[in-house]
DNA sequence: TCGGTGTGGTAGC
DNA sequence: ATCGCTACCACACCGA
């Protein structure tokens, strides 16, 4: 690999090859953490308790780890597959929350096993009162309720999706019993890991009732969340749960680290890298600019999520370890989002299936985000590398490149990279790999052979005048820009590596098979040229400039029957894409709706758990009239792309993930001068601001609404003249309205039709539309969603339904209405028909 | 020729 | 259980 020509080395001294890699690390960890837990030894009070902790318990686990080695006590290796009972464990530290159900029924009815279960208390308040406290006085709360129609409420058996409509294949329901035989498989499967832990005995009862449940979960189900936890909705998982949507993001780990650069770049100031034309055109510089040295880091932390979490598991620093959802079962289908070397050397891949990776790697350790000690971990990186330049592109929650620029920032680029490492890896317990070169391209290829399982020391310098032979080994799949699809291309040109392309191929063969950019700058990449604008969002691989989009997207758990689902589901992304572009201060002026099909021949459930499957995609884009942050807008422009191009193409059952995607963005420039945070009873206030010239008391709802009409309310204005403003009283406006009702069959349809639907059962009286009562609003403003007013204009179709909702909602009397609502004639005719139905008059 | 749109690829763990 | 995101670029295609 190293060719050698290129120098790796730096002193050599306290990092050495790969094979001592290992050891050396294990004795320094071995070291840090006597140093931490037995240095600082506080007492004997947990002498000879051997703990385990099992689940989430209140305290964390890593304080709770501190706590008992520090005071005499040790902590047992964890593996969920395996019961306690078996080991030499004495504690079991647990609480009551988020336990797995079949561990909890082990306990419960194992009580004579060797180890005793204790809440987290146990651990702090002993160490509180300076001796060990009575541990029955700490038994999980849970183990005392021998009612099994609580445990059985608290297990929330799966209720699987109710797959509800026409899908031919219903497979699931396992509460009918008769289940399918895939369902079957898994649970069985699941129950033998339990019965192969557990000693001898059959399955409880409970188990068997718990499995076979349907109609005694319902009311298990309530009585449990009495006396546990106040679940939200039924226990099931799915994108009609209200606050799904929040909870999803909350986590991803994909949205964590999507979403990482931008948050960065809202919370540091960086300076923009000083840019430098492509060596190859350093020729026509004055030599001045030439000669200035510049030289890149690219910083990247090693196996980022794993080692961060290593540090609250420091027991399994030495073994195999990944971090998933879930837990080490073998048949799941939790994705490895990373891992650490040893499990690397074992076969575990990120992005593998939990299955998979247990296949080949059947001891592994897996352990859960902390997604908050990546953000802290990634800001100490942070802090670091703005003390060698304030020149940084961040990459990603874990990656940086900077920019060093002049002798001064140069010199001795070595021992700051090592020194770098160093006081990183004492803060953090982790360590990152550097590379270092004469373009971001060079440094980052350099940072890959920096890696642990590359044999090097952890930084990696290639000499400017390296560059070239530096590149010739290298793969080109290793080169970034180079993914499956272009790497294949180029395997089909014979091509694996730099030297490769160099040998065999011109510029002009590239540019033909990969395209112009890419097969220039492939070429170029062999070569050691970084042909890349330097400074440039592709070289950076980050947006130096102001950001061109964001995009709210959701493909995991959409799983959708209903017409409402859906609308309930779009209001949640849109409500998320509104919130987003509120903390950033951006409006849109631009909405794409990006939805994923189950592809025709795909199985109704895919092997990912929720997963989306295969998938065929529509897209379409919506250009709003103006410039928004408002929820409900693209919730519309939303539903509109959905009424118009997608609905008839695509069964609301076959959803199986939808984006949202803001472009067009601006700074919103307006002073924003109350933040009103608290909308939610408020009427359908009239916030004039805005910006526009709109008429002054216009809600936002109702200006946005304005423009999209614009052409049809100009048109119509005419014919009918005066419009609402006018001084007539209630009553005949209302009586003209209808009148005008009367009169729209004229009007083809295509090229205009209100129409005000009520939904069924959802009147004011609350007739069993019992999803839209809203106990706590006056009945006055229990109109909640019960408004659905389409406007259509040829192509485009825009659904009124939540702007006349807030409107009504705000709205005591007819007059009222009238105030709220002067724009149009035609939604003011729907909503006086509605009102009048409704008998608001 | 230009700008807009839809599609596809890539990167991070 | 399980959390398959995000943001950008490049390109082909379309219509004016």
């Amino acid at each position: 690999m190293a060719s050698g020509s290129y120098s790796t080395e730096f002193g050599g001294g306290l990092w050495r090859g790969h094979g001592d890699y290992m050891r050396d690390k294990n004795d320094k960890i071995k070291a840090q953490l006597d140093q931490r837990y037995a240095g600082d030894m506080k007492s004997n009070i947990f002498q000879g308790v051997i703990a385990r902790i099992d689940g989430h318990t209140e305290l964390n686990d890593f304080e709770i780890k501190r706590l008992i080695t520090q005071h005499g006590g040790q902590m047992e290796q964890y593996d969920v597959r395996m019961f306690p009972s078996e080991k030499r464990v004495t504690h079991l530290v647990a609480d009551n929350l988020a336990m797995g159900n079949q561990r909890w029924r082990h306990y419960r009815d194992k009580p004579t096993s060797k180890f005793v279960v204790v809440k987290s208390s146990w651990v702090a308040e002993s160490v509180a009162a300076g001796r060990r406290l009575r541990e029955a006085d700490f038994k999980p709360d849970i183990l005392h309720h021998q009612g099994q129609g609580s445990l059985k409420g608290f297990l929330q058996l799966p209720k699987a999706q109710p797959q509800p409509q026409p899908p031919p294949v219903v497979k699931d329901n396992p509460p009918g019993g008769a289940a399918g035989g895939g369902v079957e498989e898994d649970g069985s499967a699941r129950i033998e890991i339990d019965d192969d832990a557990a000693p001898p005995v059959p399955p409880p009862p409970a188990a068997a009732a718990a499995a076979g449940a349907g109609a005694g979960a319902g009311a298990g189900a309530a009585g449990a969340s009495r006396a546990v936890k106040p679940r939200p909705s039924r226990g099931r998982l799915d994108a009609t749960d209200p606050g799904f949507v929040d909870n999803f993001f909350k986590s991803s780990r994909l949205h964590f680290i999507g979403t990482f650069r931008n948050r960065v770049k809202a919370k540091y100031t960086f300076d923009a890298f000083v840019p430098v034309p492509p060596p190859s055109q350093l020729s026509l510089l004055s030599m001045s600019t030439a000669r200035r040295t510049i030289l890149y880091l690219h910083v990247d932390f090693d196996a980022f999520f794993t080692s961060v979490a290593l540090r609250r598991h420091p027991e399994f620093r030495n073994e195999p370890v990944a971090i998933a959802h879930g837990s080490a079962r073998p048949n799941s289908s939790s994705e490895i989002s990373s891992c650490n070397y040893i499990a690397r050397q074992r076969g575990v891949t990120k992005g593998s299936f939990m299955s998979s990776a247990l296949e080949k790697c059947p001891e592994l350790k897996v352990l859960p985000y902390y997604f908050d000690d990546f953000e802290s971990t990634s800001e100490v990186l942070f802090e670091h590398l703005m003390q060698l330049s304030r020149r940084i592109q961040p990459l990603s929650c874990d990656e940086a490149v900077v920019q060093l620029v002049g002798d001064d920032e140069c010199a001795d680029v070595q021992q700051k990279a090592k020194q770098l490492r160093d006081s990183v890896h004492s803060k953090t317990e982790c360590w990152v790999s550097i590379g270092i070169g004469d373009s971001p391209l060079i440094a980052r290829v350099a940072a890959s052979y920096a890696k642990p399982d590359k044999g090097s020391s952890g930084v990696v310098l290639v000499e400017p005048k390296q560059s070239k032979d530096f590149m010739a080994t290298v793969p080109l799949k290793a080169i970034p820009g180079i993914g499956p699809v272009m790497l294949e291309k180029l395997q089909s040109l014979g091509c694996n590596t730099c030297e490769d392309v160099r040998r065999q191929r011109t510029e002009t063969d590239l540019v033909t098979t990969l395209g112009k950019v890419m097969g220039s700058r492939v070429w170029a990449a062999a070569h050691g040229i970084d042909n890349r604008q330097i400074g440039s969002t592709e070289a950076s691989g980050a947006g130096t400039g102001a950001q061109k989009s964001i995009s709210v997207a959701v493909n995991w758990g959409v799983r959708l029957s209903t017409d409402t689902d859906l609308d309930k589901f779009l209001a949640s992304i849109a409500a998320d894409a509104s919130k987003r572009l509120e903390e950033r201060g951006f409006l849109t002026q631009a909405v794409t709706f990006k939805l994923m099909q189950r592809h025709p021949e795909a199985p109704v459930e895919p092997p990912k758990f929720l997963g989306h499957g295969m998938c065929n995609e529509l897209t379409k884009r919506h250009v709003l009239p103006e410039s928004t942050a408002s929820a409900h807008r693209i919730q519309m422009a939303l539903r509109t792309i959905w009424d118009d191009e997608f609905a008839k193409k695509c069964p609301i059952h076959e959803i199986r993930g939808l984006t949202a995607m803001l472009g067009k963005l601006k700074r919103k420039t307006s002073p924003a001068p109350a933040p009103a945070p608290a909308p939610a009873p408020a009427p359908a206030a009239a916030r004039g601001g805005g910006g526009g010239r709109g008429p002054p008391m216009l809600t936002d709802l109702q200006e946005g609404f304005l423009r999209n009409t614009r052409r049809k309310v100009n048109m119509q204005q005419g014919s009918k003249g005066a419009h609402i403003g006018g001084p007539r009283d209630v009553e005949s406006i209302d009586l003209a309205a209808e009148e005008d009702a009367e009169c729209a069959p004229a009007v083809p349809p295509s090229a205009f039709s209100p129409r005000v639907s009520v939904a069924a059962g959802a009147t004011a009286g609350g007739s069993g539309g019992a999803a839209c009562a809203q106990p706590s609003v006056p009945p006055a403003r229990r109109y909640h969603h019960l408004v659905d007013v389409y406007v259509k204009q040829g192509s485009s179709a825009l659904r009124f339904q939540t702007a006349a909702e807030e409107a009504i909602m705000g709205c005591e009397t007819l007059d009222d209405i009238r105030r709220d609502m002067p724009y149009d004639d035609d939604v003011w005719r729907a909503v006086l028909s509605l009102a009048k139905r409704l008998g608001r008059s």
